[in-house]
DNA sequence: AAATGGCTCAACCGCGAGCTC
DNA sequence: CGAGCTCGCGGTTGAGCCATT
C-alpha cells in the first residue's frame, strides 16, 4: 500500500497563498491534483482549487452583500433552489460558497420571517414572486440569458494561438451579459484572470503589458464573447503579502514546471508572457 | 473579567458528472 | 463497456469573533 503524503488541512497561511498564486500565474491551472506537489504545497488538489476559486482568484467580491444582491439571491433561490453555482453565475464577482453562506446565515432566516409575517396578514397579496418578478430590483439580472442560452460547450478557441493549435479556455462562472441589441448578446468575463489583474510586482517585468485589454472573440456564427480585463487594485492591495517579487517567490516555493511530466489534458494551458498568448506546453 | 451562546465564513467531505483509456 | 481519474457542486463543520450575561 502506498503511503499518502502528508496533507495539511485547515486555514491557509499567507505563505501558502503566495505559493499558489505565484505558481498559477507562472504555469496556469493544469491539474489540481498534481499542482500542489509542483507548487511546493502540502495541500490536496481540492483544497488548492477551493482556495483559488473562493479567495485568491482575481476580481472576487467577498462579504458586504448589497440589498439588491440579497434580493437577487432570495429570488433566484426561490426560482432555482439551492443551485448555488447557477445563482453565482448570475451575480458577477460572487462565489457560490459566499452566496451559500449568505443564504444559510442570513437570508434563509429573513425569508422564513417574511413568510411567517405574510401568512399572518391578509391573503390578498398572495400572488407569487414569480408573477411579480418583472417589478423587483433584480429583474434586469433575471431577464438576461444564461450560459444555458449560449452554445455548448461554454468555451472558445484561443484566438492568439497558431491556427493548427486548437485550444480551449475554460471560462469562469462569473460573468455578465451585455445586450447589444434585442437579438444579440455578449458575454462579459470580468473574472477571467490575466496578468493585468495582478500587481505589477507579480508580472514578468517589461515583457508583459500591465494595461488592460479588451477583446471580442467569435464563438460561432451566432454569438460573440467579449473579454473585459480590468485591473483589481483594491483587491490586491488587501493581499499585501503579494507585494513582493514574483520571481523570488517562485524560487522560494520550489515551483516546478509541469511540462515534462504531464499527461495531455484540457487544462494544460498557461499564459506565456514572452509570446503574449495562451499556450499548451505539450504542443 | 470570565463564561456563554450566537453568528460568520473558510474549509472539508462525499457524491455525481464527464472524460480518457 | 467499465475502471480510473479529475473536477465541480452542495451540504456540513468548526474555528474565530463578537455580543450578552
Amino acid at each position: 500500500m502506498v503511503r499518502q503524503p502528508y496533507q495539511k488541512k485547515g486555514t491557509w497561511t499567507p505563505e501558502e497563498d503566495q505559493k499558489l498564486v505565484a505558481y498559477i500565474i507562472r504555469y496556469g491551472i493544469w491539474n489540481w491534483n498534481e499542482m500542489p506537489r509542483f507548487a511546493g504545497l502540502q495541500r490536496s488538489g481540492k483544497s488548492c482549487r477551493l482556495r483559488w476559486m473562493n479567495y485568491l482568484r482575481p476580481n472576487i467580491k467577498r462579504g458586504n452583500f448589497t440589498r439588491e444582491e440579497e434580493e437577487t439571491i432570495i429570488h433566484l433561490q426561490k426560482k432555482l433552489g439551492n443551485r448555488w453555482s447557477a445563482i453565482a453565475a448570475r451575480l458577477p464577482h460572487r462565489t457560490d460558497n459566499d452566496i451559500k453562506n449568505c443564504w444559510n446565515t442570513r437570508l434563509k432566516k429573513r425569508v422564513i420571517l417574511q413568510n411567517n409575517n405574510s401568512a399572518s396578514t391578509t391573503t390578498e397579496t398572495s400572488s407569487s414572486v414569480e408573477e411579480n418578478s418583472s417589478d423587483d430590483g433584480c429583474s434586469a439580472l433575471l431577464n438576461t440569458p444564461t450560459t444555458a442560452d449560449f452554445p455548448e460547450p461554454f468555451a472558445y478557441s484561443n484566438p492568439f494561438s497558431p491556427s493548427d493549435c486548437h485550444q480551449t479556455l475554460e471560462v469562469d462562472n462569473s460573468y455578465s451579459i451585455e445586450e447589444n441589441s434585442p437579438d444579440a448578446y455578449s458575454l462579459v468575463l470580468p473574472n477571467f484572470p490575466t496578468m493585468a489583474d495582478f500587481p505589477e510586482s507579480l508580472t514578468y517585468g517589461s515583457t508583459f503589458s500591465s494595461s488592460g485589454c479588451h477583446q471580442t472573440v467569435e464563438v460561432d456564427n451566432s454569438y460573440s464573447m467579449k473579454e473585459t480585463f480590468d485591473s483589481s487594485e483594491n483587491y490586491w492591495e488587501k493581499l499585501s503579502f503579494l507585494e513582493q517579487q514574483l520571481m523570488t517567490d517562485v524560487s522560494d516555493c520550489e515551483a516546478v514546471s509541469p511540462s515534462s511530466q504531464l499527461r495531455h489534458s484540457r487544462h494544460e494551458l498557461y499564459y506565456d508572457p514572452a509570446d503574449d498568448f495562451w499556450v499548451n506546453p505539450l504542443i
